[in-house]
DNA sequence: GAAACGATTTACACCGGTGTAAACGGCTTA
DNA sequence: TAAGCCGTTTACACCGGTGTAAATCGTTTC
């Protein structure tokens, strides 16, 4: 395996001209860097990446900590930062965590080692008491989601009670009156749930319509289908009239739906449903499912940004530091099969 | 931050110590190890992780290079290989190659930088044409799925035909003759939908029923849950009598699914349905789905072990190269509502 | 033509560990 | 007691680049 001596030699120059012609140093004279791009060719070099994460003290590899790869959301939001760190030149080492504390912590732990710069984290275990281990971590970290808020990281996230809010009026807006939210959890203060659930109460409230606790449906262990499906059941059983539903993510609303289809309710005719999160399922769903887009991209794009910059002030610390930002998505509801056309 | 130095230094030992006693070195006095790692412990140092990948030319990492995240499939696969590469101390570098030539050809140059000391690959876009790529790549790689062969290289994959075969068996055990194969695609030859339909046809032909190609229902751009429910429909409006459906996937399970209860049939006492992949979905779907579990567990553990043995390999190169295998993880039929009970 | 200056290029130390081979020490064997 | 041996510890070169500061070169300025 040739070695950038062995290319400078080739070439005729110093070691650290070859290292300045691969890094892009820009005072190379033209022909100085044909020739050094040459010997490359010729000999067939690769640059040793672990030579230079050792020296630089930079390996361009940023971490990300989701709970669980399997779950679409997530799934869909790390080919997100992935392909978002990849036009930037950055590799992502990713860390599942389980759900669990311990998955957390150890996630929080691994920078240190030094194989990774930085990185982006969404927690699902740890709470808002913990907040502190993010203070002092001697890494830059991204923090995302609703799980714990701090001031002294960024932090970026989703307009969860305007999605939940916009998605009730647009039912609203069609006329719909009695209009179910579908995944309301017991264990959550500050999480998506009670956000959500928040944005839909606003919504009612503002047109002057209570909160009908008979509309509430609960689905206390996780936003899965078949709990869609049980809560949708549940309000049903209840007696209460439905021509619409809020479902707090777009598994629990295709589990709603079937619910309802199975009642011999129809979709959007009967009764509106919107979702969540706009997992790639919603444009599959029969009928496709009204959702709520957070932002998904944006957030991707914009967590890997805010990283990116926290390495360049590490770099060159004369720059003024910017103090923390709390930056939420732009959300956008996508209108599908699953709701009426708005009145107008 | 502290260095291995200041630890030798703190201990009145010699740097090589610490390293021994940090690597496990059996050859260490008790005494001795006991009072570096007090040392250790008294100065907070941690291993420089770059350091020790550069001079030692093994990073720990293995890259794993996947279509796409989102796809349930491979997002629960990743989490399964992440899981198995994390109970043996190494790290999983992810590159999503978005079904493209130029991504999976760009994964397999990744290795040879540096940071990756092996890959795990799922090739989707790459052909068996393109199979002599993988001959001479400097590096342990290990394949998965159905997408190309190679006597070269290792190989971990699943019983396409056994599971399709079984899961087809299941119904004609419980008397149905009618049997809808949902998924066919034209652009297959060795793929996944070729094989699981051999396994179909095989199951029919071993009673001596012949194929009805009005059973067949095609699926042509993807194995999403709408091309399942189109699919399910085309084959319905060809007015043939249908009592069962083996869909090449659960996405195309649950989306036929959608279509038959559409269309007033039941679940199971109708039309039986299975799928294949075991996803997460298929638990909570309704009725949940039964479905071949491929052993994806199992190909994830069996490929990370197999790579794991050809790192070694690598590191004392005096044993005895065993050569390429190609394993298929057991294959287990997940029997849930979706099916009538088997006939006795 | 000398001085000044910016653009190029270079020498060399150094990052922080690990591999190698040799040194050391205590104990057994001859 | 000397030689041999094994378990333990050590010195030191070295992995392959990058950062720093200084040397060199070609122009422009005076």
């Amino acid at each position: 395996m040739a070695t950038m001596a062995d290319v400078a030699r080739h070439a005729g120059v110093s070691v650290k001209t070859v290292s300045n012609v691969l890094s892009g140093y820009p005072h190379v004279r033209d022909a100085t860097r044909e020739r050094v791009q040459a010997s490359v060719d010729a000999l067939g070099y690769e640059i040793n990446v672990t030579a230079k994460i050792f020296r630089s003290g930079r390996s361009g590899v940023v971490g990300l900590s989701v709970p669980e790869l399997g779950q679409p959301y997530f799934g869909e939001l790390a080919d997100e930062i992935l392909a978002a760190a990849r036009r930037h030149g950055l590799q992502v080492l990713i860390e599942p965590t389980g759900f669990t504390r311990d998955g957390e912590l150890a996630a929080l732990r691994v920078p240190r080692g030094g194989l990774v710069d930085g990185l982006i984290f969404s927690p699902a275990a740890l709470v808002q008491a913990d907040a502190h281990l993010l203070d002092e971590l001697g890494y830059p970290l991204v923090l995302l989601g609703e799980q714990m808020f701090s001031s002294s990281v960024d932090h970026v996230t989703m307009r969860n009670i305007d999605g939940a809010q916009a998605a009730t009026e647009l039912l609203l807006d069609a006329g719909r009156r009695h209009i179910a939210a579908i995944g309301m959890l017991h264990a959550e203060t500050a999480g998506s749930a009670w956000l959500r659930y928040t944005g839909y109460s606003k919504a009612l409230e503002a047109r002057g319509i209570e909160v009908d606790t008979r509309l509430l449906g609960w689905a206390d262990d996780a936003w899965h289908r078949g709990n869609g499906a049980r809560a949708m059941a549940d309000v049903l059983d209840s007696g209460v009239r439905v021509d619409g539903v809020v479902a707090f993510n777009d598994a629990l609303a295709i589990g709603a739906m079937y619910e309802l289809q199975a009642r011999g309710l129809a979709i959007p005719q009967d009764v509106g449903v919107v979702g969540f999160d706009d997992i790639e399922d919603s444009r599959y769903s029969v009928p496709t499912l009204t959702t709520v887009d957070p932002g998904r991209r944006e957030i991707a794009n914009v967590a890997v940004d805010i990283l990116r910059r926290r390495l360049q002030e590490l770099r060159r610390p004369s720059a003024e530091q910017v103090s923390p930002v709390l930056y939420l998505a732009g959300m956008r509801l996508v209108e599908r099969e699953s709701t009426p056309r708005r009145a107008r």
